[in-house]
DNA sequence: CACGACAGCTAAATCGTTTTAGTAATTTTC
DNA sequence: GAAAATTACTAAAACGATTTAGCTGTCGTG
């Protein structure tokens, strides 16, 4: 049985000449090195005829490069991570690199075994939107040389490059679009782990926001493992209790449709009863009836240019003192979910 | 300048013994090998302080196998698809794989691209939601040894193992449903190319649930690439023309979000005016408000098993003959948007 | 005390490429 | 017609691991 996969030696025996002059045609610096165009004919026929396939691991180990880059996330299933992973893709492929995904949980530890898996696997370089708290490890490995660019989350006081929007500013912007239709107890969701830094900036914008109408800002945290039934007993308790805010602004996509849910399940009719607006813009807040309002991110412009950022710090290992820390704008997109005397087009 | 990244050598230089030694320290075979423990100690305190990190890639190279599988979809991005990846990274890596993932947008070419690099790449297996029409390039990889399962789409006569659900009769069942909910001019929305498997069943359900009732099948073809204005565009024109159906059977999901978008635009409300149901039931059509109806697949079961079927080719190259392909049930989720006498809970 | 057994370790081959530093044969140049 | 340049090609090292086969030296046994 042979095991032996074809390899560039199996070309050179066959043909009776070397593997380096193998390896020079198939990589296309025949011209360079002056072979003989009948002889990279010969050659292009023979690796075509045995059907050769080249071996980029044994490529990657010589060539100390994988062509490979990390992407980490907190759930690839999320449609907003869905998304940048698609564009990332996109990118990597016109690039000739491919992606590998993962997935944390939020979980740190888990985070940190990804990391480590990643450089074993040799990645060329990691795009994460991290969960830890400190970037320490992140800052180590960047140090050392390995390429790393943060979205969506990032940290003040790091140089490691990122790529996020101005959280505060989405947030203040929605929480003053909701009082300006009218509704004064807006109450946020937000989501633990609560060092997520894109939470703590948006906290910060809806409290600003409140704070200029001399409103009280209403906190509720959600654990990120089981937002779902979290949201379900909290809103169902308020309801209960008469406490039940005008409005609700969710502080990402998730705790969106975990409200959506539970608020069918209480009959409560959007916007009439209550008001609501999201962080993250997805795709069928738009189609759904009513709108949902949302804060979009621009997601192509964040995946494009965290893209640039990597592929600058791994094909020019030097000046790594560009640009690279990137805050792009949100956008405020009014529905029919904040409208509070319009009525939807049923 | 170093470039040299710390390696087995390293350590066994510095402790002054050889590079096997580590090796086998390193991978937990010291045991088998009867290396002294102190001698054990020694390695891994040198190992901890140096800060090695093992390089996969090498070792890759030397054990013919990358620990690495690849997922093929039309579009990551698609919920469907996003959940799957989702599910199947979380096999892989309990199983110490990781996964690649690369979206084909329905190009045979692209495809075949893809399949190429994945296997230059060293995959050790591909799980494929394949657009090809003749099989023969999957057919003649998986014939020379490279472990292939395919999911959501197969082809009958082929040997490829695969995990699919059964296509006609979830048609079957959700036309059945509006007839006998009322709807007697069930219109149905495919997508070209129509040579995709799943798609094909689909329409036949459709059509021989129809044919039991007498009713006459209407199929239009919406092309992948931009199914979100053409269907605009074709149900704008019905309705300009009055011949609207009485209800819409999506064949994707991708279909439903764009005839939403329409129906929206449209003002005509789901269900009194339009019926609609779905294939694949998204977790959004649950929390809309009325909820779409679906025929929802068993993605878990589906990812499992199709999971199975490739760690079993790529651990056991042997016995080939096993139960590989597998079809599964699929689920009627029926909800307001098919019940034309109820209301929303408004 | 010679022999085998065993404990503890190592040299070297190997995986499939790329690349450096050549070589040999021919051609050009003066 | 000898030195220099060019053409066409190659041997061997390197990337960083794993593994096979084997090498010492010590000990127990008959």
């Amino acid at each position: 049985m042979k095991k032996h996969r074809l390899s560039i030696d199996d070309i050179a025996q066959s043909l009776g000449v070397s593997k380096t002059l193998v390896s020079l045609v198939i990589n296309g610096k025949a011209e360079n090195y002056g072979i003989a165009t009948e002889t990279r004919q010969r050659v292009m026929a023979k690796a075509n005829e045995l059907g050769y396939q080249a071996n980029h691991i044994a490529r990657s180990l010589r060539l100390g490069k994988s062509f490979t880059i990390g992407l980490i996330v907190s759930d690839i299933a999320n449609p907003f991570y869905a998304q940048a992973a698609r564009l990332l893709e996109d990118h990597a492929y016109i690039n000739d690199y491919t992606l590998i995904t993962c997935s944390t949980d939020e979980d740190i530890e888990k985070e940190k075994k990804i990391l480590q898996n990643f450089i074993e696997k040799q990645v060329d370089g990691i795009i994460i939107s991290s969960s830890q708290v400190q970037q320490s490890i992140l800052e180590k490995h960047y140090h050392k040389g390995l390429p790393i660019v943060l979205i969506d989350r990032t940290v003040k006081g790091s140089d490691l490059p990122s790529v996020s929007v101005d959280n505060a500013q989405g947030a203040y912007l929605a929480t003053k679009h909701l009082v300006f239709q009218g509704f004064h107890r807006p109450m946020a969701l937000a989501i633990t782990p609560s060092h997520i830094s894109t939470i703590k900036s948006r906290v910060d914008g809806y409290t600003k926001a409140l704070a200029e109408k001399n409103l009280q800002p209403r906190i509720y945290e959600i654990s990120y493992n089981n937002s779902f039934s979290e949201v379900e007993t909290l809103l169902k308790n308020l309801y209960r209790q008469n406490s039940f805010p005008d409005s609700i602004f969710t502080l990402n996509n998730n705790l969106a449709t975990a409200v959506l849910h539970t608020l069918n399940l209480l009959h409560l009719e959007i916007p009439r009863q209550v008001g609501l607006i999201s962080f993250d813009d997805v795709s069928f807040f738009s189609f759904m009836n009513p709108g949902i309002s949302a804060i979009s991110q621009p997601i192509e412009k964040i995946c494009q240019t965290a893209f640039r950022l990597l592929i600058n710090q791994i094909e020019k290992s030097t000046d790594k003192k560009n640009i690279n820390q990137v805050v792009l704008p949100v956008n405020l997109r009014i529905r029919q979910s904040t409208q509070k005397n319009t009525h939807t087009n049923h």
